[in-house]
DNA sequence: CTGAAAGCGCTTACAG
DNA sequence: CTGAAAGCGCTTACAG
């Protein structure tokens, strides 16, 4: 790979003049630009990223932290935050914790060793001390989905809300016994979702009917178990809310082993949609998130927060997106 | 952040010592390792990633190009890649193509610029110039899944026979009239997919019968366009082939919509489960691909074309997986 | 066993 | 308008 000394020997110039030329960075004569641009250019030149990178000290790169990808929100979320890094110069380093706080750690100490700029994490909420940490030690941080730490900022979707409806909506249906499947409480979005649904049942005088499991939260398996539970120990159930939705999709399919006709029998929605419930045998009625939108408001937050002047850095942000009610086949 | 020069200060050393004895690369007195190891912890010493980057020419960060992720086998096959990757110590950076070859390029572009030390790529198939040139230019570049350019290394599964295998196996079921979502023919895979259907057909003696679309292949869209098509002009159809897991879902729906029994009137499987399948309300039989397996396995052989003794860079290597037929209700 | 020096490829005050 | 120099934080021959 040609460097600046190969352009600047071959244009007759230093190579702090080449790189005043090609940055733009001060005035440079025409007829010298010219020259070195042709160098370059014949030379087939590109500046050496990790150089830059330990100059300037920022390399533009962005970390995101998610705790699974496949058949989850955060794909979705993760190609809106891609694609708008990309649109500003950066790249996107990506890592799976698999919802382990030991990895999540690993992780987070390997990006900022990497020299990540600023990082986007879905956290475990178990090292919230060390994302401070990180956010204290100049790479900023922002929250993604789950606002865990109320001092970092945060781009979520509007939980508590979305329970509320749900439960206000089922039952606007006729529906009386109305089945959570919980999710894990110690993630906000779960605990609040769980505050909507409960405030809403309360407000109707209605039975609260929660399961939940041991199972990793994101996954078909976490849905499929909880709803066989809420349908087993309640026989007269006409409605469950899934949070997201893979586990609407295991209580759909929990409901079909049973020979329960949807939505007749037993209503099903979830609470998290992501363009999947509308692709469905049975199409499920969700509250539909802005996944993508979400991914790429993240991105825009660290970013800005990476390039703002050190001098009055922005107070942190929170970024709340509101969920759409989507009627389908399923309720 | 504290730097060598701190340690070194601190340990009354050279920062020669200290990084020898940090990184055990050369015998260094038990007791002075001792007080550098001191130093370096009571200053909370990190290694700067990008200054060392910079010094040894690499960077132990991977590049990954995918299509896409969001209900793709790409986001659980970037889990594999991932996954393995962090176990040999290297990060991901992801870049989403959107099948636009220009975007492609671009990506690729950067990547290189940006001081990836190897490429793991699901390619357009148009940019294969641009591929050999990088490898050429010393950066690995392994393909996935879709196996473009015959020079380049490669992990795929085997389409052929999964193809091939489907229309047997269905036959056998005594289906007659077999339609195929086929997908775009200049990309490997799906050329495969087609010639095994064809050639299984043909044995048989059976009519072909195939769609497709100008949708993006890796969407629920295409198949649902495409069963579409098949079911409006062949009334008699009994079974449909899908490539993809999400064209198969595709292909359920036009089916549920049309009042269709599956499997009794219609059998539905794809050619390439990824573990979505066994979610459904009708669960769908498929060929299942070893996805998170196939990105360990690119992770491993891209790492270790990198790690390679320049002198014999190991030649190029193609690793093909076995699908695996898996029989559910939608058969 | 350890130090001094060179250098990876850039950017950026500082002169002139 | 351009050059010479310092330096980002490391690693690694080269001496001794």
């Amino acid at each position: 790979m040609a460097t600046l000394k190969d352009v600047a020997k071959l244009a007759h110039v230093d190579i702090s003049t080449v790189s005043r030329a090609l940055n733009n960075t001060s005035y440079v004569h025409p007829d010298t630009k010219e020259r070195i641009y042709a160098a370059a250019k014949e030379l087939g030149y590109r500046p050496n990223a990790m150089a830059r990178a330990l100059r300037q000290g920022r390399g533009q790169v962005l970390g995101v932290v998610v705790p699974r990808l496949h058949m989850t929100i955060f794909s979705e979320i993760l190609q809106g935050i891609e694609a708008q890094a990309q649109q500003q110069g950066y790249m996107t380093t990506v890592c799976v914790t698999e919802e382990d706080p030991k990895v999540e750690k690993d992780r987070l100490n390997r990006l900022r060793d990497g020299g990540v700029d600023g990082i986007v994490i879905a956290a475990t909420g178990r090292n919230g001390r060390l994302l401070r940490d990180i956010q204290a030690s100049g790479v900023p941080v922002v929250q993604l989905v789950r606002r865990q730490e109320l001092e970092l900022s945060s781009v979520v979707a509007d939980y508590e809300s979305s329970g509320r409806e749900a439960v206000k909506y089922l039952a606007s249906k006729g529906c009386r016994q109305i089945g959570l499947i919980a999710g894990s409480q110690h993630l906000a979005p779960f605990h609040g979702r769980y505050e909507g649904y409960r405030k809403a049942i309360e407000e109707l005088g209605l039975e609260e009917i929660t399961s939940s499991s041991d199972r990793l939260v994101n996954s078909f398996g976490y849905g499929y178990e909880c709803a066989c539970q809420l349908l087993d120990e309640n026989p007269d159930l006409d409605a469950i809310i899934a949070c997201i939705d893979v586990q609407g999709l295991g209580a759909i399919r929990a409901a079909a082993e049973r020979g329960l006709r949807i939505p007749e029998q037993l209503k099903i929605m979830s609470l998290t949609g992501h363009r999947v419930g509308r692709m469905l045998e049975t199409t499920m009625t969700s509250m539909e998130m802005p996944a993508f939108q979400m991914g790429e408001a993240a991105a825009r937050l660290v970013i800005e927060e990476i390039e703002a002047d050190p001098k009055h850095k922005p107070a942190r942000r929170h970024i709340n997106f509101a969920t759409n009610l989507v009627e389908r086949e399923s309720t």
